[in-house]
DNA sequence: AGCACGCCGACT
DNA sequence: GTCGGCGTGCTC
């Protein structure tokens, strides 16, 4: 038997299948999705199997064996192999990358490759002439086996040396491939059998050895395995009682795997179903019709923030769950709180596996583990968690579909919704975009035949929509206001701090970072080696660049005219905090933003000091804008809602209105009303005024004509393709010869082709951008032409390191 | 990607 | 004449 296997080397060349011959000795093992180790030209590595054969056409000669399957369970389903090969289509990436994106990370393969003493040098006491030589000998004979990078930092010119000596035969060198993390392993004490034996063995013991009975009376009232940990601790007796124990072969010592345990200290109190209001019940009976069916169908759930979307879900979930199915469930990073999570295991307890970026690589292996090995029938998680191998899924749940995070900024360039039509098919499965402000393309698909919309337009127990107030910034200008905070939104927070209420602020920092601009001859310090402005981090009082790292030190005179009028501008959330705690003395702020969240747990930490209203104010980017629900919130301030109005992107408009209803729900949920003031440059623009009258409808009308007169989604697709190279002629050559390729090839799905211009970031990292917009009716062909025109540059793209990146359907056009 | 092979310039 | 620099090509 052979098998076609996909090794784990991701270029051009080698994406395609190599045939291995399937050693007898693994013909149980080896199956498709099965990960394997092989040998491939020197050097051994890993690969997946995605197909078996009985005959192979490789020239027998050439073909090898495979050396070892390395799980025990095949990490992959057949249908995730498959979809691999589709995504690598599709998305124009490595097979190989396709597949490594469905694991854990702990999976992907370390390569280590050991040295060791051949057994003749050992033997013969082997004594170089080359004094290096012996100095290495003597280094690995202190140390039996050195990893091969450990002994080249030892002896960092000695690389050509270690060589020599291999081929020699004075060293070997092995290779290896581990996991980057394994299970966890403990230790575990097991009783005999037969437990009436340890009556006849606390007789035999001698009368001093009290902890060695203790231990013996221990296994007569708890006749199971327990931690040794865990018994030395409850007994408080030291591990050698134990062993002594061991040693004379009455109790047992063996390892288990066991799962590392994120919530442990949780303890979860079980939820119930909670009663449908007539329009949930309407919602939940279309979509539970349709799984008790086990019919694949496309659902847009288009309900209003605090209409009780979760509830809906759950309850299918439990749908789901009693056909005995598995259900998927997708929400976006930065909302996947611990509140969140708590909502879901507390209805179904330990069903549930979390997999977010939180957990340690080892955690989310665990996790990972549970699912493959069936001891879980939920997964919520992130974007990849729509891998989660399981065979028998009934549902998949994609909360706030619009947000941009679904779609994976690397390759694979996937979009996750995307990704779950394609399962749902495989599985008949049911799928539900929900979201307060569904995208574009959601909404316009759930208006044809292939998607059902469904809608929860009110808020559950009667409560409204908070008041907006559209606060213009010009005019606060005008009337001598100079201050981040209208005159409204001032008197709002003091307001609140009266009442003992709480607000919740949003800046979003995006594009309007803490620039330094000189204001006297208008010099804006940026980034020698990209196209970005450096950004003020008040901590380390650098600047420092956000796309390439560079950091300089903060300067008091402009570096173009010397001037001493130099001067930070833009509103860091760290600003915002000094204003307010200036303006209004002995105010609680808790500022969560990249700079307070990256430590593990803080996340939790902050929100929860917040709910115990430890403080009056959460100030934040974005995360401060999903999910959260706290009682006592009951005014929302967006201090700059323009920031991502000026985006140069065709759906900046659709951000910037999804972004303002978000934050707006968050006031007012529960007895205490809210407000939400929004403070902006742009106070007529369309996506402003909708949002503040939360008005989902028309701005779906206008910006749906809008989209329509520009051609751009959902009228039409993307792709994307960007070129970078440190020569900007080369670029734009390259960029030239490629549009009119597409161009020549008049494919009817062709709807234009635009560019070759700059990209918005026209420089990172020392290499200019230029960027290629296809737009295309859909279907195969296009990126099938994308693919051959990419191919046809494979000279060029060899002789100058070109680089060139495809972005089908992107999310962003930067 | 990484590794071997092979073809040229700088040295014992 | 050999050592070692990097371009070229292959990996079942």
């Amino acid at each position: 038997m052979y098998a076609r296997v996909i090794v784990d080397v991701p270029s051009k060349q080698t994406n395609r299948p190599f045939d291995y011959k399937v050693p007898l000795s693994l013909f149980e093992w080896v199956e498709i999705g099965s990960r394997v180790a092989v040998r491939f030209g020197q050097r051994m590595i890993q690969g997946f199997v995605v197909e078996l054969l009985e005959e192979s056409d490789v020239d027998d000669r050439k073909i090898k064996s495979i050396e070892h399957v390395l799980d025990l369970q095949p990490p992959l389903t057949q249908e995730l192999v498959k979809l691999a090969k589709w995504m690598s289509r599709k998305y124009l990436c490595n097979e190989i990358t396709a597949l490594q994106v469905m694991l854990p990370s702990a999976l992907k393969a370390k390569y280590e490759k050991y040295i060791k003493l051949t057994d003749s040098t050992y033997e013969n006491e082997f004594v170089s002439k080359n004094e290096i030589e012996n100095e290495i000998i003597h280094f690995i004979k202190s140390k039996q086996t050195v990893e091969m990078n450990e002994l080249l930092n030892r002896f960092p010119n000695a690389s050509l040396t270690i060589k020599k000596m291999i081929l020699g035969e004075i060293l070997t060198e092995t290779q290896n491939i581990k996991n980057r993390v394994s299970a966890k392993k403990v230790l575990m004490v097991k009783p005999p059998q037969d437990i009436s034996l340890l009556e006849e063995y606390k007789k035999e013991l001698s009368k001093k050895a009290h902890k060695q009975l203790e231990i013996l009376q221990f296994f007569l009232n708890h006749p199971n395995s327990i931690q040794l940990s865990e018994l030395s601790k409850r007994l408080n007796t030291s591990s050698s009682s134990i062993k002594a124990l061991v040693n004379k072969k009455w109790l047992q010592i063996e390892t288990t795997e066991i799962f590392r345990d994120p919530f442990q200290k949780h303890k979860f109190i079980k939820s119930h179903p909670l009663e449908f209001t007539e329009e949930q019940e309407k919602v939940y009976q279309s979509i539970s019709q349709i799984i008790q069916e086990r019919k694949q169908r496309l659902f847009l759930l288009h309900g209003v923030t605090g209409s009780g979307k979760t509830e809906v879900y759950l309850q299918t979930i439990q749908k789901c769950l009693n056909q005995n199915r598995e259900a998927i469930v997708l929400v976006p990073e930065i909302s996947l709180t611990p509140q969140m999570v708590e909502r879901f295991k507390s209805r179904f307890g330990d069903l549930v596996a979390v997999l977010h970026s939180r957990l340690s690589q080892g955690e989310r292996y665990d996790e990972w583990r549970k699912i493959q090995q069936k001891k879980v029938k939920v997964v919520i998680g992130a974007r990849s968690a729509i891998f989660a191998p399981f065979t028998n899924i009934g549902l998949i749940i994609i909360d706030e579909e619009h947000e941009a995070s679904y779609k994976q900024q690397d390759n694979p360039k996937y979009h996750a919704i995307e990704i779950a039509k394609k399962r749902s098919v495989a599985h008949q499965a049911v799928v539900i975009l929900g979201s307060a402000t569904p995208s574009l393309e959601t909404y316009y698909e759930s208006h044809q035949a292939s998607m059902d919309y469904l809608s929860l337009p009110t808020r559950v127990a009667g409560r409204v929509m908070p008041p907006v107030h559209v606060v213009d910034m010009r005019e606060e200008l005008k009337e001598g206001n100079r201050t981040m905070f209208s005159r409204i939104l001032h008197t709002l927070i003091e307001d609140r701090l009266n009442k003992k209420e709480q607000m919740v602020l949003l800046l979003n920092r995006r594009g309007y970072s803490t620039f330094v601009m000189c204001r006297s001859c208008g010099h804006v310090v940026s980034c020698p080696h990209c196209d970005i402005s450096l950004t003020y981090h008040m901590n380390t009082q650098h600047l420092r660049c956000h796309y390439c790292g560079y950091a300089e030190r903060e300067n008091h005179t402009c570096p173009s005219c010397l001037s001493e009028h130099i001067r930070y501008f833009g509103t860091g959330t760290q600003k915002v905090e000094e204003s307010l705690t200036s303006f209004f003395p002995g105010i609680r702020v808790i500022r969560m933003d990249v700079d307070t969240t990256t430590e593990k747990g803080s996340h939790e930490k902050w929100l929860n000091q917040f709910r115990d209203q430890k403080a009056d104010v959460l100030l934040g980017t974005q995360m401060v804008a999903k999910g959260l629900d706290f009682p006592k919130v009951t005014l929302v301030g967006v201090i700059a809602a323009d920031t991502v109005l000026n985006l140069p992107d065709f759906r900046a408009s659709e951000k910037t209105f999804q972004l303002l209803t978000q934050v707006s729900g968050r006031a007012g949920r529960h007895e205490l009303p809210g407000e939400v003031v929004i403070q902006t440059y742009n106070p007529d623009h369309y996506s402003v005024i909708s949002a503040s009258q939360h008005d989902y409808l028309s701005f779906m009308r206008t910006e749906l004509q809008t989209r329509k007169k520009g051609f751009y989604p959902p009228y039409c697709k993307l792709i994307l393709i960007t070129f970078s190279h440190e020569n900007i002629n080369l670029l734009v050559r390259t960029g030239e010869i490629f549009s009119k390729y597409i161009k020549r090839e008049q494919l009817p799905t062709v709807i234009d082709v635009l560019g070759p211009v700059a990209s918005p970031i026209s420089r990172k990292k020392d290499r200019y951008r230029f960027q290629c917009l296809i737009k295309y009716r859909g279907g195969w062909e296009t990126i099938n032409l994308v693919h051959k025109a990419v191919v046809s540059l494979e000279e060029t793209i060899k002789q100058t390191k070109l680089q060139i990146s495809i972005d089908v359907d992107p999310q962003m056009l930067m």
